[in-house]
DNA sequence: TGTACATCAGTGAACGCGCGTTCACTGATGTAC
DNA sequence: TGTACATCAGTGAACGCGCGTTCACTGATGTAC
């Protein structure tokens, strides 16, 4: 969690302001969590830091700041637990995926607030910064297709059908090979295409649980459940 | 859009009172897509409606029971749109389903703070009555099921591969049993779990576009790239 | 080591704003006889 | 058809609350000589 170092770095006034950062990002999760992103004041965080509410300025410029600060330090939280999780996996690529996707669920059914700021509805009025969280808002995506990219490295993706080859959409196509070169991907793009399908599908069944909207008592073991979903996930990739 | 009928129905009084909570419905609406629902007032409502802020509450019981009247509206909507869609989708069942899930997405983007609303982060300190919002919320879902068991019983749903078969985890596959018989659906578990993966798979796909988490330059056709998730869909349904 | 100055954290007051909800009320519209 | 009463929409003031942001300031901590 965090990750932020807490080392004896700079001088005693720095690490006293990296400190004090840090307790306000502590605090606005908390918030976040009690009232959801629309409702995080700097008021709020300022009283929760023993603090009158101008001092908050000396740290953050403004309340869009602070929502940047939660964001990045979500998104790192998020992709640390996920890193964490595929390299204790061990060699398996259908383990690694397995571990990486049940990292997100996990971090999403503890963190629901942080989730919901990262992969639910746009915070109104906000826009975040793509300088700053590009980065960290890549991290699974991008660890997703290291493990699609090293298992077909390996030869342990199944080649797709032979009309499948040449079903893509021209455009598709295209944005793929772009996306192939910038990543410099040897896996071809029917292959890539797959790793995009799991991506979303996966935040989606990630997403129906920690919002519910399975409904209140349709599914008894959520966790089952979303091994299923892995099962399906597997195939798709067509991990072996 | 809508579906409330305006008929000459009831006193002058009810109707005017009708028309009231209609108007009142329409803003909430475009305040719901300038500010968002954790922004929602009352007090802004009652100023476009052109009427002291106090007057609002002849129509609506306090905040929360605006939102649920946006939250059953925003279902209709959509539950409309999807119910035309596969109608006009004639009989084959791929085309049913692609119907249906180009019908969620064609309104997501259309509508993506109802969109939010209904599948985003929950609003804080907002719980939807179930008595009111169940029976709207689960026609997507509904429709879906509808398109499955049809296929089913006409044979066109090609059956899973044998491991397929006892791969379910026990608790799933009581819970699934037990959703096909409240359905009374004649579709074996195997194939109504395919049901659910693809409904959040579908979701999925259409909150990361109407959301944004594709990423800005990512892809220049979120069309083509959805027809692609349809692709997926229709070969995890076993659909032909 | 000691002094003069610069930097910075935090204060407290203020600006102007919006919110949900209650309450006693006025005046128009509807209903029963 | 006419009158007496009931219902209901909408008013306006009030309660108590929270918000983001600015600004001139005090006093402590750090730095250069």
């Amino acid at each position: 969690m965090g990750g932020r170092v807490e080392g004896m770095t700079g001088t005693p006034r720095e690490r006293a302001r990296e400190q004090t950062i840090t307790e306000i990002i502590r605090i606005g999760r908390e918030h976040l969590a009690a009232e959801g992103a629309a409702a995080l004041s700097l008021r709020a965080v300022a009283r929760d830091l023993g603090v009158v509410s101008s001092a908050v300025y000396r740290y953050v410029k403004n309340r869009d700041d602070l929502l940047t600060l939660l964001v990045v330090d979500a998104y790192n939280d998020l992709g640390d637990e996920v890193d964490e999780a595929v390299v204790s996996a061990g060699a398996d690529f259908i383990g690694q995926y397995k571990a990486l996707a049940r990292a997100v669920r996990g971090w999403g059914i503890c963190e629901p607030s942080r989730y919901a700021l990262l992969f639910g509805s746009p915070v109104p009025g906000y826009r975040a910064p793509a300088e700053r969280t590009t980065g960290p808002g890549t991290r699974v995506i991008r660890a997703l297709v290291d493990i699609v990219e090293a298992a077909y490295r390996a030869g342990k993706i199944v080649p797709g059908e032979q009309r499948e080859q040449g079903a893509l959409q021209p455009v598709l196509a295209d944005d793929l090979a772009r996306i192939r070169a910038e990543l410099d991907l040897s896996a071809p793009e029917p292959v890539v295409v797959r790793g995009v399908m799991v991506w979303s599908a996966l935040f989606g069944a990630v997403s129906f649980e920690v919002f519910g909207q399975y409904g209140e008592n349709t599914f008894t073991d959520p966790a089952g459940l979303f091994e299923q979903h892995l099962e399906f996930h597997v195939r798709l990739l067509g991990l072996e």
